[in-house]
DNA sequence: GTAACTGGTTTACCAGAGGAAACCGGTTTC
DNA sequence: GAAACCGGTTTCCTCTGGTAAACCAGTTAC
């Protein structure tokens, strides 16, 4: 038998630079709890601080920076007394849902499995 | 209308929870692509190096031991002439497939988006 | 004028992830 | 006995992700 080390390289570091893409993405300790908390539509600021347990205020801006770079939400400052700034995901932030989901569900079912 | 802080703390932390301890198992610089390599067929040690471009040894077991103590790698010694160990991909470990696959689907639709 | 609230930025610090290279025990070949 | 191959481990180093806390500009209430 022959060991393998084929797999067609090109089609092979294509497809693992593309879910390198989506871990970078998705990486570190904040963003999944961002884009699940204005899931459930738009936020200002301090409102996404008070809903996201433990985060800091730098955190959170360098988050939404980053969130908002990749196109996956929006930001929208609001001509109010003391300025107020809106984040909302957009709809392609939206289409990360799928992806989430899926962890979720492995996620659960992992821990179950773990815990007997 | 009403900033909504409130969905359901314990529904939402349990699905965070989730979707953390799968990053979790899938985090870091080589997890990817070793589960990659794996999911064609059993290799030993030496060749999941030469096939991993640019892991270190330390790396790789480190990793491997992970992956293992998460269940989702098997580890055989074989009783050769110098000692040969051979890792596979568990069936558990194939039930990440889904996952994996809606992330490279995800990830190649986000570079053709941001390269125009 | 002073305080408080808005949405941040800046600085300084620290733990941990990852890289390079040496080392190791056992076995076979020369 | 020397060298090479196997599957690691150990040590040391650097670079980054994350934290805490101070600071800032603009606006309103007191």
């Amino acid at each position: 038998m022959n060991d393998n080390i084929n797999h067609d390289p090109v089609a092979c570091s294509t497809h693992h630079r593309a879910i390198r893409d989506t871990m970078d993405i998705l990486a570190g300790k904040w963003k999944i709890p961002i884009i699940g908390s204005l899931s459930f539509g738009k936020k200002r600021f301090m409102v996404l601080i008070a809903s996201i347990d433990g985060i800091a205020a730098k955190m959170l801006s360098k988050e939404l920076q980053e969130l908002e770079l990749n196109g996956l939400v929006k930001r929208t400052v609001l001509n109010t007394k003391p300025v107020t700034v809106e984040y909302e995901l957009t709809e392609y932030g939206h289409s990360l849902r799928p992806i989430i989901n899926e962890m979720a569900f492995w996620g659960k079912q992992h821990r179950e499995r773990i815990m007997k």
